[in-house]
RNA sequence: GUCUCCUUCGUCUAGUGGUUAGGACAACGGGUUUUCAUCCCGUCAACAGGGGUUCGAUCCCCCUAGGAGAUGCCA
């Protein structure tokens, strides 16, 4: 543990520590992703509100991997995780690479461990084999589904079989799995932080799920029950779609005869239409943000208030500050819906904290990716200023630099004329601007000056001012939206300015005969 | 179908048995500005509904409605 120069000053032992002879209990939590696809904001939700409440307690943050879908596991899921995490600034003080005390922390390391304590509950008479194929599970599902009947789920066909019955299957070289035999009577419920208590009855429990599958693999039930346990998870925090599952997982706590842990169930997160956040609400891949030039930071710090506040006012925090400050108190019992514009918002208000040279460091792949020539830091400084607070996210950088690295089209000659003038004075107008401009700059004039003299010309011409700005900025930047005009005349360059308010000339001209 | 959970502005949320129900984003309007953006100012906007309890309920209780999730040899 990296923690441990300090906190080897009082002794730790397995799940409390000792100060001054009094005994705390010590916080471990995990965050127990599948590596099945890319991280994403719902995950990565869980497994900060797991890291700040373990940092906020001096506790432990445990890093699992739950690979036991062998039909989905893919590697480059597990890289993505850990680049997320490194990304996001969140270490674990125990996991896979890292180690620690409780390890394995990849679940298909600890393969044997399921098989020995799912035959354990079949010794015990709490679990059984089952050998129902797919194909006849899938057949009573569809019959109760249409049937509309009351009772869904499996139908517990293999819970009371006769020895003869099981050597029969046996013999036909059937590999059983192993169901939990869920007791038919009773109530089963665990106390949640946030719900209170959650009581089920158990015959509305899913009807003796698969503990261990054919293949050997445990499900999650199994393997999270077990590994809980034997990594002396104190605290369960996990989405609230786990709340039906929950009294499961306490009928497994007592089948072996463990103690559970406390539960935490978060609040979902929501797309804009109030379903589980997914892909067809836009981004969900944290890859994809950073891609697109979010920062962690502003990530890290909105993705936190969903389904967190502080006070109700105070809205900005640093990773360390939510470390600190984070509370299960204050956590939301009600899902929230993830706000791509107020991430947005953030996002500007970061960039905006960014100093010139970070955040050109920040914007330079993007840059890089266009191809462009970059020799040139200084300029690129100076874009980095004009442009800082007109980015909402990094890849804004392209659009906004493009008229210095590539000539403009004039494809649609009317966004020359500003609003109320027609082209023919837009033509004038830029003719006289073009003079101006490189009189005034030729002499080496202020800029204010210049600009006086341009409003004049409008004066003169009978046009508002835009009507002798727009011209110009449009036949430079070769849009009506751009930088700063002046800044965008300094970044281009004298000579390659006048050039290009010369062809500028030329196209309009041309477009209107 | 069954079970479980949830319900304050469009969104994230604060809040209390007596408040003009607060903040932020968004939207809209205005100001600054050569455009856009930033920044500043302002406007709109909520206690799901119905019963109780109470002198008084957004807040406590019940019901209804709506929403979500689960119901897999996925997690």
């Amino acid at each position: 543990m990296t923690l441990c120069p300090l906190l080897s000053l009082f002794h730790i032992c397995g799940t409390t520590k000792e100060i001054r002879g009094v005994i705390f209990m010590q916080v471990r939590v995990r965050y127990a992703p599948s590596p099945t696809g890319l991280q994403h904001i719902g995950g990565i939700r869980t497994a900060l509100f797991n890291y700040f409440f373990a940092r906020s307690q001096k506790g432990s943050f445990i890093l699992r991997i739950e690979d036991t879908d062998q039909e989905r596991y893919s590697p480059e899921a597990l890289d993505d995780l850990y680049a997320t995490l490194k990304w996001l600034g969140i270490e674990y003080d125990e996991g896979p690479i890292k180690g620690g005390p409780f390890g394995p922390y990849v679940q298909s390391e600890r393969f044997d461990i399921y098989e020995k304590y799912a035959k354990k509950l079949v010794e015990d008479g709490k679990a059984y084999y089952c050998y129902c194929s797919p194909e006849r599970l899938e057949k009573v599902r569809k019959e109760q589904q249409e049937a509309k009947s009351q009772y869904q789920g499996y139908d517990r066909h293999c819970r009371n079989l006769s020895s003869e019955e099981r050597l029969a299957y046996e013999e036909q070289g059937i590999r059983p799995v192993i169901r939990l035999k869920v007791p038919t009577e009773g109530k089963t419920s665990f106390e949640d932080i946030l719900m209170g208590r959650i009581t089920r009855r158990n015959s509305d429990v899913s009807p003796d799920p698969v503990l261990l599958k054919s293949d050997g693999f445990p499900t999650y039930h199994l393997a999270n029950v077990i590994d809980d346990h034997m990594m002396e998870i104190t605290h369960i925090m996990r989405a609230q779609e786990w709340i039906p599952s929950g009294p499961l997982h306490i009928l497994l706590y007592e089948a072996f005869g463990w103690e559970s842990p406390k539960y935490c169930h978060l609040p979902m997160v929501m797309g804009k239409d109030g379903q589980k956040l997914s892909k067809r609400h836009g981004s969900t891949a944290v890859a994809e943000f950073r891609k697109e030039g979010y920062l962690p930071e502003a990530l890290l710090n909105y993705v936190s208030l969903v389904g967190w506040s502080y006070d109700g006012t105070r809205e900005f925090f640093t990773k360390e500050e939510l470390e600190e400050l984070f509370s299960l108190e204050k956590i939301n019992k009600a899902p929230g819906v993830f706000d791509y514009k107020k991430l947005d918002w953030f996002n500007g208000q970061y960039i905006r904290m960014k100093s010139d040279e970070e955040l050109l460091d920040l914007l330079m792949p993007y840059l890089a990716e266009t191809g462009w020539p970059l020799s040139d830091r200084g300029k690129l400084l100076h874009l980095t200023a004009v442009a800082k607070e007109r980015l909402k996210v990094l890849s804004d950088i392209t659009g906004l630099a493009r008229f210095l690295f590539e000539e403009p089209a004039w494809k649609d000659l009317s966004i020359f004329a500003a609003k109320g003038v027609e082209l023919p004075a837009a033509h004038t107008a830029l003719e006289r601007a073009y003079a101006i401009l490189r009189g005034g700059l030729e002499a080496n004039k202020e800029q204010s000056m210049i600009e006086e003299e341009l409003a004049q010309s409008a004066k003169d011409l009978g046009v508002k001012v835009n009507g002798v700005f727009q011209p110009l900025r449009v036949a430079i930047t070769g849009s009506t939206v751009s930088l700063p005009l002046f800044d965008s005349i300094e970044l281009l360059g004298f000579e390659h300015t006048m050039n290009r308010i010369q062809d500028a000339l030329n196209v309009l001209k041309k477009g209107i005969e």
